[in-house]
DNA sequence: CTTAGGG
DNA sequence: CCCTAAG
């Protein structure tokens, strides 16, 4: 695959990628992929802050044997590189919390021998870069203060037989440092993830990779993602059909302390913003669509601001997943707290490093916020003292609570899947703050260090609880004014919590990503106006007609109380209604009721035809049977053989087409008649 | 909100 | 079925 190509996989409706840092002229892969990462080496060096000798800035002998080995032709021959967005998961969340970004996947990341190298160019995130990397960055002279955030790394080696490998090594700070220095980040981060085509190396390879690289990263399969293959159309993030790249936003609470992005970064965020915009205006238009089925009132006044033409919605939708935009992550998960880092690995797990440096713990200012507490002391000073209690935290997965879900019965996995994509993908969308919980409690000072939150080595993890919650703490009403779903959030929510244990979420989060991302981005969970649920006819539709209960439309952020099930796949009242309603084919009786009170009532009043035969029928509203008729109309005038469906007895269609000749023969003769009137 | 139509 | 423009 070449580097073309790749990008292309990458994003395949962007002509220019925005933050490719590669260009597509390149038709050599192999020299592509060399390009590439020269390209990243020489900007990273040249940004500085980089040793110039990215080998031994990382890692140490061990790295070189490493490197030696990778040119190896067997290896070479082994993969070609493929440059493949990220893969999102339940991880990335945890990216989201930690800011971390890439997870590259390590595949082959290492074989159990030492021989094995990395097979791939790998990008990886902050968070899988443990304490000794960073100590070795630190003690490469590049880093050496407390203020490094941020390590990068890219090992690769060329494929190609005939050439010698390839390896980038290298690292770069991320706050504290020169803007350039971040932009390059971000620019890395946001373009690279290389790894060869079939994934994830098997479990046995973290081991050896951990021990000989450092615990770069925990677990192959942390840096495993369900992607969203295939569904690159319901992406909210350029995602691809090897995998997803995942985007994160910035928080905001530490993005201000961030270096501005490059010009084109902002372009990026600006589009990406653009996009969000639209998205969220979509989501209003359907919103107040909603709403006023339910509410009948302040339609008018709304929907002119705030709606859309569904076909451009749609377009819309894509253009702005497209937009999305790319985000620096932020190293988070890296506890201050003494020794305590912590690793976000495949299972969007966090773990701890084995070992942890002293200048490593050092290093990791604060991160997480919820976990940093840790005093690392302004001079990064850890005290030899504290180094011996950690706090271990692993954090299997984080659970996006409160995801409530109608779906018909009838809806496809797929539907399901993109619908519980839309629900993650509009927390995420705004981006999320970590919240953190001991026995139930919110810790809100951030201050204090974990032992005196009561947070101690010994500690039952099970006390403690993270929280997703929504990042903008206020409404901001210059940025959507006419946002609808601002009030929501006005109060932030825990949105998510992440507990020790709840795969049953990260399945579920997991499915979705799968999926696809549909659009919703901006929008929050809460928003799922009604839809017509799949309850069978009998079932009233409440929400729909008469229950003036549009406030169930929006559903309440649930109470950071309970996470409770994230995904209800039964109707609970409060649905959303992003979503199409199902399809309920009429039935023969149905179709003689209605073919019975148009003969009498004529086809200009659906109204009344509504009233007169459908009027307990929630679910049929005078729209559908004026559509019903017009595909009675035209069913009737096509042959038998042509028409699909429950066949409906020819004597009715005949009827239809003599009442509808009958009325369309009196509506002209009215027509008329008025005209000679005037 | 209803109608009428296009998609 | 959806979405709108008109009324």
């Amino acid at each position: 695959m070449d580097l073309v190509a790749m990008r292309c996989l990458a994003y395949p409706e962007l002509p220019d990628p925005p933050g490719c840092i590669f260009p597509s002229k390149t038709d050599d892969h192999q020299l592509g992929s060399f390009d590439l990462l020269a390209t990243v080496a020489d900007e990273l060096l040249m940004e500085g802050g980089i040793s110039p000798n990215p080998v031994d800035t990382f890692s140490g002998e061990e790295h070189q044997a490493v490197v030696e080995d990778s040119i190896t032709e067997e290896r070479a021959k082994d993969k070609p590189f493929i440059v493949k967005p990220c893969d999102l998961d339940i991880c990335d969340q945890s990216s989201l919390l930690t800011e971390q970004v890439l997870e590259a996947p390590v595949s082959n990341f290492g074989s159990n021998e030492l021989t094995s190298l990395p097979n791939d160019v790998c990008l990886l995130p902050a968070s899988v870069i443990t304490s000794e990397c960073l100590q070795k960055v630190g003690s490469a002279g590049q880093f050496a203060d407390d203020e490094c955030k941020l390590g990068l790394r890219i090992i690769t080696q060329k494929l190609d037989v005939q050439s010698s490998g390839c390896r980038v090594s290298t690292g770069c700070r991320l706050e504290g440092e020169s803007e350039k220095q971040i932009k390059m980040e971000s620019k890395i981060f946001r373009n690279l993830s290389i790894s060869s085509r079939d994934g994830m190396c098997g479990p046995g390879c973290r081991e050896t990779w951990e021990r000989k690289e450092s615990a770069l990263v925990r677990s192959s399969n942390s840096v495993k993602f369900p992607s969203c293959r295939g569904h690159m159309s319901c992406c909210s993030f350029p995602f691809n059909s090897e995998g997803v790249k995942i985007v994160t936003r910035d928080n905001d609470e530490n993005s201000s302390r961030r270096t501005q992005p490059r010009n084109a970064n902002k372009a990026i965020r600006s589009l990406a913003r653009s996009g969000d915009r639209r998205i969220r205006k979509s989501l209003v238009s359907k919103y107040w669509k909603t709403t006023t089925n339910l509410q009948g009132e302040g339609y008018n006044s709304n929907k002119k601001r705030c709606s859309f033409p569904n076909t451009k919605n749609r377009y819309k939708r894509q253009i702005s997943q497209r937009d999305y935009p790319f985000k620096k992550r932020k190293l988070y998960y890296c506890s201050s707290a003494p020794n305590t880092d912590v690793i976000v690995s495949s299972d969007g797990i966090c773990s701890l490093p084995e070992h942890d440096s002293k200048a490593a713990a050092c290093s990791y200012g604060s991160a997480l916020p919820g976990v940093n507490a840790a005093p690392t002391s302004a001079t990064g000073e850890c005290s030899p003292s504290q180094s011996n209690s950690h706090v271990k935290l692993k954090i299997k997965s984080f659970r996006v609570p409160e995801l409530f879900i109608e779906i018909p019965e009838t809806a496809t996995v797929g539907s399901l899947k993109r619908t519980v994509m839309k629900a993650v993908t509009a927390i995420l969308g705004d981006g999320l703050r970590v919240g953190m919980l001991l026995q139930g409690k919110k810790i809100r000072d951030d201050n204090r260090t974990l032992l005196q939150t009561g947070i101690s080595h010994d500690n039952k993890s099970d006390a403690l609880g993270f929280t997703l919650e929504p990042n903008h703490t206020q409404a901001s009403p210059t940025v959507c004014p006419e946002d609808p779903f601002q009030l929501p959030r006005d109060n932030p929510q825990p949105l998510a919590r992440i507990s020790p244990i709840s795969n049953a979420v990260q399945d579920a989060v997991k499915q979705g990503n799968l999926d696809a991302l549909p659009d919703l981005m901006g929008s929050n969970i809460r928003n799922f106006p009604e839809s017509d649920n799949d309850s069978a006819p009998s079932t009233p539709d409440m929400s729909l007609e008469k229950t003036p209960t549009g406030s169930r439309a929006l559903v309440a952020v649930p109470e950071m109380r309970e996470p409770l099930a994230i995904v209800s796949t039964h109707k609970s009242k409060r649905s959303e209604s992003l979503q199409r309603r199902m399809r309920r084919p009429f039935t023969v009786s149905e179709v003689e009721a209605l073919v019975q009170a148009v003969e009498k009532l004529g086809t200009g009043r659906w109204r009344d035809v509504k009233l007169k035969a459908f009027d307990n029928v929630k679910h049929r509203t005078y729209v559908d049977l004026k559509d019903k008729w017009k595909t009675l109309v035209h069913t009737a005038r096509i042959s038998p053989q042509q028409r699909r469906g429950e066949p409906v007895p020819q004597e009715l269609l005949d009827r239809v087409l003599t009442a509808h000749a009958y009325w369309s023969e009196q509506q002209t003769k009215y027509q008329l008649g008025s005209q000679a009137a005037t």
